[in-house]
DNA sequence: TTGTAAGCGTTATCAA
DNA sequence: TTGATAACGCTTACAA
């Protein structure tokens, strides 16, 4: 069935530019130029042919274009494979809101799941039909023993610092966020805690532990560890070791919110009391956090804006514009203090805290992120 | 700088199929061959070029492959802008990977968000860019008068029935989805109820509303409604009405699970106890709805199998495979009974529901969604 | 200001 | 079995 808009009627066929130029009564060329730059014609030209553009309803074709080009304007986004949908949607949605702006378009996918998939993405770069990338993983990933940074396109990392000179970054301030997690607790009389982990060899995960550590040692407290996997299902399971402990600890830091609201459900559900008996801080600050029994207390990261200072740093390198410098674009997480946590349960005074809120102060990066080895 | 796979090291030019066919001692002509058809070569032939591909780590151009077939193999997956990512990232993570598998690549979008995107992704269906779309709106859009239904491309519909004949349709049983919510909180005894609708003109919110409406007039239940839009803030703005009531309901019937547990949250901060004074069902089967308090009661909906009879039904038109018929595809929802509803407050008897579960048997479909005047 | 024509990299047709 | 060649539809020197 033939539309009316697009397609030749008498004849199921796309619209070419050379359909346009016939009816227009002009060359390719001058279709073309009417597109691209409609004031180097004579105004009554362009009229006629963009006239004739609206009727006959042509498009370019985009792959013409883009073999003629050299260039696609397709970005690829690389996430994990069963990311937190909750914290990366709204990165993803600010990097596609950048994107889009400038003309791009964004292909979302994971490189760890499906093999099938993760190979056509990964050829799809080396076939120059992506012209960028964004990773949200902390690793470039690498299918067959390519890797994408052998593709010849530029690559950006949001939310991990990667051993890779030169690599535009952008991030949160992880280790701060941490201490301030830990602090939290510490400052709530807490001297026990318990660290439930992201993956063991996870960029975030390394770098919040290490402030986790800054934080309890400096305060001397006693600290024990269980790893996790960032899912609610891991939380679950955190919980459940917690549960089996003769001492638990009265504090507890997740790195990550899913994690803190399955353990909060799964010892909630065991009859222990949250913050009474213990407390709980997550990271992220997704919006389940703030609907969840009892509120999360929580690193909130500023999600639009890693989403957006990416996009932008790979914009630029797309467009060629010099780069802003070699340091990582660091930005500030924010403590927010709910329901979750409280007074450590031997702790006298209780004061209401669920309008407090302390934002975490990005210090300015000394050290470059020394990667442990893999 | 260039690397050694896949540039010319002596120029940062992607390798071709002429310097493939060059160092292979062969024509293009057999290159590509031997990539397509391996078999239609001499053994000895096939292996030299193979080599020479893998030895300089050739990729075919895709804009050249996509021009010249007429098809470039992508996949346009349509969301809602401000969708719950908590539901839909299920059925989009199966339409991946039914389409990974048959060589094709998703690109997801919504086009009632950023107008620049929109117009952006239906040009890339105009331009013949993107070989069929997926639609999970329950809408074709339509951008500056241009609709995508216009453009030429197969289209599939899932979760949403649309007024178009032999669109493909995968869907949910939703109307007996939304009479098994209902007769749920009638059989616990509850006889003044809230329905918490998604927004009014919206498919799935027209079938269940008429489903909820069966149940509830055949019982002569007294019933309340609130028009709200899926999300937690409207299930907390339907609370905040519900609280506002003289005589509340005691079972309220929600869209969405999102809608549930924003309600849940509000009512229970106000002081009113779920399920005790109030019965909550939801409707989705989010992964949140296992790990809020009190546990959700809802509707699972099938979202793998959704995704991937939707992918499967496009993948059959763009291999222009027959059409397996006229009739939607109507998978069964399941009620999966838990700890947010429960007794009448006035009912005497009260008994453990936690473990039961009901499947809804899906009822061959029999008359078609008439869709009410736009 | 407009037209002519080359070429982007592939694949399919046809001929050898 | 392999090679030469003509598209695919567009953009941009270069020529007029």
């Amino acid at each position: 069935m033939a539309s009316r808009r697009t397609r030749d009627s008498s004849n199921d066929r796309a619209v070419r530019i050379s359909d346009v130029a016939e009816a227009a009564g002009v060359s390719t060329a001058t279709v073309s130029r009417a597109l691209a730059f409609p004031d180097r014609l004579r105004p009554e030209t362009r009229e006629r042919v963009l006239t004739t553009v609206r009727l006959l309803g042509y498009t370019p074709n985009e792959a013409a274009r883009a073999l003629r080009a050299g260039a696609s304007r397709m970005v690829l986004v690389v996430v994990p494979h069963l990311y937190s949908g909750a914290f990366f949607a709204g990165v993803i949605n600010s990097i596609d809101a950048e994107l889009s702006a400038e003309g791009y378009t964004m292909i979302v996918g994971s490189l760890d799941g499906i093999e099938e998939k993760a190979r056509r993405l990964v050829d799809l770069v080396y076939a120059r039909q992506i012209d960028g990338v964004i990773v949200l993983t902390g690793r470039i990933p690498v299918i067959d023993g390519r890797s994408l940074r052998d593709a010849g396109v530029p690559i950006v990392s949001i939310c991990c610092e990667m051993d890779m000179p030169r690599l535009p970054t952008v991030l949160v301030n992880d280790e701060e966020c941490a201490i301030a997690q830990t602090r939290h607790l510490i400052d709530l009389g807490h001297r026990h805690l318990l660290y439930v982990s992201g993956p063991e060899d996870h960029y975030n995960e390394i770098v919040r532990y290490r402030g986790y550590l800054r934080a309890a040692t400096a305060s001397n407290v006693k600290t024990l560890r269980y790893g996790g996997a960032y899912t609610l299902e891991s939380g679950a399971a955190a919980a459940r070791y917690f549960l089996s402990l003769d001492r638990r600890p009265t504090g507890v830091v997740c790195c990550s919110d899913e994690m803190a609201i399955g353990f909060i459900k799964t010892v909630t559900g065991a009859g222990v009391a949250v913050p009474d008996e213990v407390s709980v801080v997550g990271f992220d600050g997704i919006e389940f956090a703030d609907y969840c029994e009892p509120t999360l207390t929580t690193i909130r990261q500023p999600h639009r804006e890693l989403g957006a200072a990416g996009a932008r740093a790979l914009l630029a390198s797309l467009q060629g514009l010099p780069r802003a410098g070699d340091n990582p674009i660091v930005l500030p997480g924010e403590l927010l203090i709910r329901d979750s946590t409280g007074p450590a349960p031997n702790t006298r005074e209780r004061r209401s805290n669920a309008a407090m809120r302390a934002p975490v102060k990005a210090s300015p990066r000394r050290a470059k992120f020394e990667r442990s080895a893999t």
